[in-house]
RNA sequence: GCGUGGGUAGCCAAGCCCGGUCAAAGGCGAGGGACUCAAGAUCCCUUCCCGAAGGGGUUCCCAGGUUCGAAUCCUGGCCCACGCACCA
């Protein structure tokens, strides 16, 4: 396991220090004391509040095949940020987690441990599983008893705040669950939209069983891809069939392809007879065609015939090759060497070897007379591009395969996007190929001259070894997203929610019209049986997909349990939902029919009232094209308006250290793992100052180590005591209104879903304001300002570090529970522009002096600072005015500054300000413009000249330019200008 | 190919939606200083180039364009990551 340097990091820091440091404030041990006083004292149980606004935030459940690591972490604590802070603004916050099990997956997995595959048992081993533990995993059902309850202490070990009363896991397992799938299904199937079709699926003719991308040893992400099969009839009516992918190309056939040492095979397909390969007929037979074998023949007995070729009509050679992949397709190729590669190259081999062409008796000059006959015209190709592409890479015969299948991928690409057909090609003449590729299959399948045949669309190899071929399953139940009327109501879902970042929006409504028709039921794996077809289990992201209403009355239904053993609830039907749900039916009914107090049922019901429909529902991106979709979907059909998902939130893909996190990759780290190595709130503050948006979020443990060491600093100054002052200073004012700003900021960050943003705003800035502030104020703060930082800045990190700012609550006197105070509030009255505007011109100032003693070399003794003489201050006066009424003009600026007494005496010097004031104050915003005016630089730099003098090193003395008795020995106070003073150093 | 997100100083990363306050926040790394016997920690300063006076020059993937003005808007291109399905 790959990991950056933390823990070595840390241990090699600083001992004593670190010894001490530890000691002083234990994160861990202040970490496991609230934990369980949150659990003692019930605090994120969370039960409906008439009245009272709710908030309700969920993360889909995580999948029980393992711990969960630092992604699912990273989606679940933005989330559960999100329900600290909601409930600190007063909401009422339902939190709950549910564990998936439904699948394949565990069983897959229980499966490997058990035929003890290397593989797997060192992936439970990286875990942190002992070897004597892994064989228990043999069993799906211990995968179940261990990863949920696993699951639930990593989550209280983050600190997590959820009302694990509403816990549960899915499956058969969970009767209430599995009762309110078969209630989901029943209803979804009522209102048609769920249907029965055909479906093609990848599959293992060995095992008799699909094969999902987990379970092959070559050919992740291929999928099924249907080839046209073209009938080349015989003169006795049987007829050769050849598969290809490019049906387009059928106006440039010159020949058949067969392999003459290959063996083929006579078949009954239907009512005609078909000259095949054998795994063909075996393909057609999954493919519900009726094949029956008759007889068996070798590709040579082939060669020489004629054959017609379809849409052109017209007689073609049968001929010898080599080339053919006998695993794909029939075993027989149709020849257009004008774009296939392959083809040209094999007949040009067949055309230069007297020898072969004699063996087979073939015609010589018939063979060297066929061409390739251009077909398709493509933009950057010449009229033959199969040709083209051969010689440009020097290809030398069918047995350059490598090339052949690089050259084959170019044509091919550039052909199907951007190819139009040719004058000769009949009726699709000018067609692009895109477009003429499923007419032209269309029409020949429809006057009988073709056919269709399903292939993987790349070399597909089971775990068992056997080469994958497809079948296409009979009978197979969907969930009709392909419909475009349900698709038009989950768009306007979409329309009227909350999305972070808001480009989601964009993404989801592209799935939503992406979306097919989904294969919801399986043959295998762990979930609920389909009610009305007991054959089928119904697949594990078509069971996940309205569920949050049910954690509105899990906490009932589970007793407490991940497993209900509640009798009234293992006995759950379909009227009881429509009863929680929908308000229908006879609740008496059902309360007797289950054996259960009535108002337990009507409590129920309120709870569900109350709480749906979702406000937040947050995932990594991996989700948005299939859970996130499926779930508007099924809200739109099943339930009201007014119960649809109303705001999502997606984050990127975890990266750890740069990399991304996957297990298969072994950059994984593990909640339970992390939690050794860093106190929770450090990890939880990690994750917020991740990343947000669609970016993937990264994993910084140099900043996990920096934040280690603040949130210990923040907890000894928040505790501490200060040495405060109580007389007020100009500089209490800036303070109270920067904080105000970043209150501000922070709050809109923190409903945005931009934690790294609320951190920098209500963590980082207000930190770099507070020690500004403290140089400002010769480190004795006012004491209400002191309070204030403190109370603020704790409730700011309370969301993220939650364990210590509870700890820093009760210290310094707060009621309760920190999550259940009042979040900031921005005080109006406190943002003070001008109290900013001394800071601003302070700071500029002092950049100012830096820069001279930078670039001068200059040791200060004595620095000198001139203000702005009257005059211009006058003239600054009226070009602001000016400024409000539009584009400020030099003329009129002039015009009214000589009106003023004793303007006319320095018009030249007038008129040069007014100019370099013109040019200035086109750019300047509004309220820059109010800043101005108001303030006396003198007496302001006056005040302050101690502490620039501190600052620098060095007397300031602090002149009006206008001063006759000024000290300005370099005649510098000309430059001054108001908002910059003149600087003189020396 | 389609879709989504992105390309910013040595590295990480903000800004881009809403053009001027942008040589461009913050962090890391690096250099200098204060404190100290010293180290660590902490604090201060510097960190595109030039400059002995607060200035100038060249920059935000590339090429064009719009504009008085572009990291930011538009067009075209190049490059990177992820997804493209029946399954978590």
């Amino acid at each position: 396991m790959t990991r950056p340097t933390g823990r070595a990091r840390g241990a090699t820091r600083r001992p004593r220090e670190a010894a001490r440091r530890e000691q002083e404030v234990d994160l861990r041990e202040i970490e496991t004391r609230w934990q369980a006083a949150w659990e003692k004292d019930r605090v994120h149980v969370a039960r409906a509040e008439a009245g009272k606004p709710k908030w309700f935030s969920t993360v889909p459940y995580p999948y029980m095949n393992g711990y969960q690591h630092l992604g699912f972490g990273t989606s679940f604590l933005r989330a559960e940020f999100q329900s600290r802070y909601r409930r600190m603004l007063g909401f009422n916050v339902l939190h709950p987690q549910g564990f998936h099990c439904t699948g394949l997956p565990i069983l897959g997995a229980a499966k490997r441990v058990a035929e003890r595959e290397p593989k797997q048992w060192d992936i439970l081993r990286n875990m942190g599983i002992p070897d004597r533990e892994i064989p228990k995993f043999a069993d799906p059902m211990h995968w179940i008893d261990v990863f949920p309850a696993a699951t639930v202490q990593d989550l209280k070990g983050l600190g997590a705040a959820v009302d694990w009363t509403r816990s549960f896991i899915t499956t058969p397992l969970n009767p209430p669950y599995d009762a309110f799938v078969r209630w989901q299904f029943h209803h979804l199937k009522d209102g048609d939209f769920i249907r029965k079709d055909k479906h093609p699926v990848i599959w293992c003719p060995k095992d008799q069983a699909p094969i999902g991308d987990h379970d092959r040893l070559e050919g992740e992400g291929e999928t099924p891809v249907e080839y046209t099969l073209l009938k080349f009839p015989l003169p006795d009516g049987r007829f050769l069939v050849a598969a290809t992918i490019r049906p387009e190309t059928v106006y440039g056939q010159t020949n058949l392809w067969v392999d003459p040492e290959a063996p083929y095979v006579v078949a009954k397909v239907g009512h005609e007879r078909w000259i095949l390969n054998e795994a063909a007929t075996k393909k057609l037979m999954e493919q519900g065609k009726i094949v029956s074998q008759e007889s068996t023949l070798r590709g040579a007995d082939l060669i020489g015939e004629d054959v017609v070729a379809p849409a052109i009509n017209r007689a073609i050679p049968v001929l010898p090759s080599t080339f053919i992949d006998q695993g794909r397709g029939t075993g027989i190729v149709t020849s257009v060497p004008s774009d296939a590669p392959d083809d040209f190259v094999a007949l040009r081999d067949l055309q230069g070897d007297p020898a072969l062409l004699a063996k087979f008796h073939l015609d010589p000059e018939r063979v060297r007379a066929i061409k390739p006959v251009p077909i398709i015209r493509t933009p950057g190709w010449g009229p033959l591009p199969g040709v083209e592409i051969v010689e440009r890479l020097g290809i030398r015969n069918q047995g350059d395969r490598e090339k052949l299948e690089q050259a084959k991928g170019e044509v091919y690409k550039s052909g199907f996007y951007r190819g139009v057909l040719n004058e000769n090609c009949g009726p699709y003449a000018g067609m692009r190929v895109e477009v003429a590729k499923e007419e032209i299959r269309k029409e020949l399948t429809s006057k009988h001259q073709a056919d269709g045949m399903w292939e993987p669309s790349g070399e597909v190899v089971c775990r068992c070894m056997t080469r994958a071929i497809v079948k296409v399953v009979e009978d197979q139940w969907f969930l009709a997203y392909g419909d475009p009327s349900w698709k038009a109501k989950a768009h306007e879902a979409i329309a009227s929610m909350a999305l972070h970042p808001e480009s989601l929006r964009k993404w989801l409504d592209y799935v939503v019209d992406w979306l097919r028709d989904w294969p919801c039921t399986h043959h295998r794996g762990l979930g609920t049986i389909l009610p009305w077809d007991s054959d089928w289990v119904i697949e594990s992201l078509s069971d996940s997909t309205i569920y949050m209403a049910y954690y509105t009355i899990a906490h009932a239904l589970q007793g407490g349990s991940l497993r209900s053993a509640v009798p009234w609830a293992n006995r759950l039907d379909d009227a009881f939902f429509d009863y929680m749900f929908f308000g229908t039916g006879d609740v008496r009914a059902v309360a007797s029919r289950l054996g259960v107090e009535r108002k337990v049922l009507e409590d129920l019901r309120r709870e569900f009232q109350y709480w749906y429909p979702i406000d937040l529902r947050n995932t990594g991106k991996d989700l948005v094209q299939n859970h996130m979709a499926f779930c508007l979907f099924t809200h739109t059909a099943v339930f009201p308006r007014e119960h649809w998902p109303r705001g999502y939130g997606v984050n990127g893909y975890v990266r750890l250290a740069g990399r991304k996190m996957s297990k298969s990759r072994g950059n994984t780290w593990y909640i339970r793992e992390a939690l050794k190595e860093w106190p929770a709130d450090v990890i939880r503050l990690m994750v917020a100052n991740g990343g947000d948006g669609l970016d993937d979020p990264n994993l910084d443990v140099d900043f996990a180590e920096a934040a280690d060491a603040r949130l210990r600093d923040w907890f000894r100054f928040a505790t501490a005591k200060h040495a405060a002052r109580r007389n007020r200073r100009g500089i209490d004012a800036w303070f109270l209104s920067v904080l105000n700003r970043a209150v501000q900021k922070t709050r809109t960050s923190m409903e945005e879903m931009n934690y790294k943003a609320a951190l920098r705003h209500g963590y980082f800035d207000l930190q770099t304001a507070w020690s500004w502030y403290m140089r400002r104020s010769e480190n004795r703060p006012h004491e209400a300002c002191v309070r204030r930082f403190i109370e603020v800045q704790t409730k700011i990190l309370a969301p993220f570090a939650p364990h210590l700012t509870d700890e820093i609550w009760h210290r310094t006197g707060g009621d309760g529970y920190v999550v259940q105070s009042e979040y900031p509030e921005i005080k109006e009255e406190e943002i003070d522009p001008k109290a900013e505007v001394v800071e601003i011109l302070l700071q500029s100032t002092l950049d100012d002096i830096r820069e001279i003693l930078k670039v001068t070399g200059i040791v200060p003794k004595r620095i000198a600072l001139y203000t702005a003489p009257e005059w211009k201050a006058q003239v600054h006066a009226i070009a602001r005015e000016l400024s409000k009424e539009g584009p400020l003009r030099v003329n009129v600026l002039m015009e009214k500054a000589l009106a003023l007494r004793g303007m006319r005496e320095r018009a030249k010097d007038v008129a040069a300000y007014a100019k370099q004031l013109a040019e200035e104050l086109k750019h300047a915003r509004a309220d820059d413009l109010e800043r101005f005016g108001a303030l006396d630089e003198f007496s302001m730099f006056h005040e302050n000249a101690q502490f620039l003098g501190t600052e620098l090193g060095a007397k300031v003395d602090v002149y009006r330019a206008d001063d006759p008795h000024r000290w300005d020995p370099a005649k510098k106070a000309d430059r001054a200008t108001p908002a910059r003073p003149a600087i003189y150093v020396e």
